[in-house]
DNA sequence: CTGAAAGCGCTAACAG
DNA sequence: CTGTTAGCGCTTTCAG
């Protein structure tokens, strides 16, 4: 019935230090000292005290320990799906960079819950800070954390809480002129969205484009999947017959555009350039790798732990801060 | 210098249930009720409790709970690297199975860490189980989890704790049938490890191929990595310049292998077929998609927290138990 | 070197 | 409906 986790039939309930201090004939004290290796205590007790808490399978409770020296601690990751390739690379360096600061990770996942209010909700109670993608607006984000420190990574147009921007001008005129360089003369943008409503980075595309002389024709496909890519592909190339260059929402949408384009028998970067966005690791293989503007998430992950534990210490208002990093082009193949 | 998690200035402790308590002039016990939506309260004092909670910017603390009813759970979750497209559809699935069994998971990450060892150790103060794939010895293991319910994922050899384990061969033997239907003459196992040790799988495609009265050759990489698989895939060709189908030992060492043979102008499936394994969502991104020996990896995970859960609650034992979970051919383009 | 006392923040159980 | 008491398991004083 008790949970359990030691070494005893199923209904014993855990040892406790209380247990451990009356097998081994000491005091709770004692106790503690052996098992945190601390100074002032004899060989002989402390070996005693530890083979009487290997006897009794103790474990020390996180929640007692928890409780006196607030040493624990804790940030929240919200991301959407793991199974997407772009969370993954956030979340190994939110995982290394929580580590080397001593914090643990909890991990939750948007996409596959039933509410992801009350997930997030639940996040904010286990944890010290949360950090990450929630799809919620300002107004939920502040009822549903109550004051937990949020840094919202790529905050866009929110406003609650600390935000980390990705800022992807600069590279997109790197982007253009390398294009540009190598002799593009018909470019199209393969957005996602609705059509008539370019995303940021879409727009900053045309934006760079425009300003060196170039207008950019734009398709648009309706979600960020592979599928969607190889669909929005499929159609640009029916739209676009004598399209010479691509550049694509993100580096999923590029995958299916390159697909779509393999199985036209278009050759990549032979007859048409291509460019994706995020920098995926993704992008290295499929064939040709891609060309993509990559952000390096390492320095993301450390501006948003930082900035959160900043928070969480009071350094760092809650507040109104934006960290920026800057996407890079990173030229590969498939231009 | 204390850490704080509220509105107030730095320097200020965060608030306590009796700050509150004084605060709206209550006591402690109704501002429990308050903030945990229990009844036996007058709507109005309610208000007023969490009128001073929110003024305070006040946040239960989950010790103080966790201590009271022992009702937060937490899995700790040991992969080698997200990076590796292989582990998030691991995590992906165990995040989501722990969620609907109401536990948090705590992500640690070994290739990063310098010492895997005292990562993992601490993992285990911090978890109430543990799942995953440490690369630690059974002896290691006990240590560093001093009796912490353990389930090893792909246990193989080991023995320590419980175990879920991914079978092949079935699956394997549909893959060499699919092959040799398809009129592969001439394929060629591309392995991962040391020359003359195939790796389990590769051994279950050499004996599947065998009992059908092919004898297949191996090529072996030095890694599962995609540029090993690079490497494997043109030292494979030029070992076997007529091959007609390569098995690989998993999707990473197939794209590799892929991107090889695409660099070679050898068309997939035209002249060679190739296949991989894992069931990668990867394999959808090449072109052509992969074929592939896939594993439900939401039954791998179900299984592995319900084993863990179960080991936590006494009603399975903590050693010996493996549950089983069977690949399965999954066709696609690339065969 | 060891023990006794006190308290961390919270909630269940029992009064009132 | 509200308050009081007791105790969860641990560590930090402070005495011996």
């Amino acid at each position: 019935m008790t949970p359990r986790a030691g070494g005893a039939g199923p209904g014993s309930r855990p040892a406790t230090i209380i247990d451990v201090a009356e097998a081994a004939g000491v005091s709770r004290q004692t106790v503690t000292r052996a098992m945190n290796d601390m100074p002032g205590i004899k060989v002989a007790t402390k070996e005693r005290v530890l083979a009487a808490a290997k006897e009794l399978a103790y474990r020390p409770s996180r929640f007692g320990r928890g409780l006196v020296g607030h040493t624990q601690r804790t940030v929240g990751l919200v991301v959407d799906d793991l199974m997407n390739p772009y969370y993954p690379q956030l979340a190994s360096a939110v995982v290394s960079s929580a580590r080397d600061r001593g914090w643990n990770v909890i991990l939750a996942q948007t996409a596959k819950a039933a509410d992801q209010y009350s997930l997030i909700a639940d996040l904010a109670k286990q944890a010290d800070v949360v950090i990450g993608y929630p799809a919620l607006t300002d107004t939920q984000a502040q009822e549903v954390l109550a004051g937990v420190p949020f840094v919202r990574i790529d905050m866009g147009e929110y406003t609650y809480g600390g935000g980390v921007e990705m800022e992807v001008d600069d590279a997109m005129g790197d982007l253009a002129d390398h294009l540009l360089e190598r002799g593009s003369q018909r470019p199209v943008l393969l957005d996602v969205g609705l059509p008539g409503f370019p995303s940021a980075r879409g727009q900053s595309f045309l934006t760079a484009m425009a300003d060196r002389g170039v207008r950019v024709p734009t398709v648009t496909a309706a979600s960020k999947s592979l599928s969607s890519g190889v669909a929005g592909g499929n159609a640009l190339l029916a739209a676009h017959p004598d399209v010479d260059a691509i550049m694509t929402f993100n580096d999923i949408v590029a995958c299916g555009a390159l697909k779509a384009l393999h199985e036209a028998g278009v050759d990549v970067p032979g007859r048409v350039r291509l460019a994706g966005c995020d920098g995926l690791n993704l992008g290295r293989f499929v064939s040709p790798e891609l060309t993509t503007l990559a952000v390096d998430m390492n320095a993301v992950a450390e501006s948003a732990v930082g900035m959160a534990l900043g928070m969480y210490d009071g350094e760092v208002p809650l507040q109104g801060v934006r960290a920026r990093v800057a996407h890079h082009l990173l030229v590969r193949a498939s231009t």
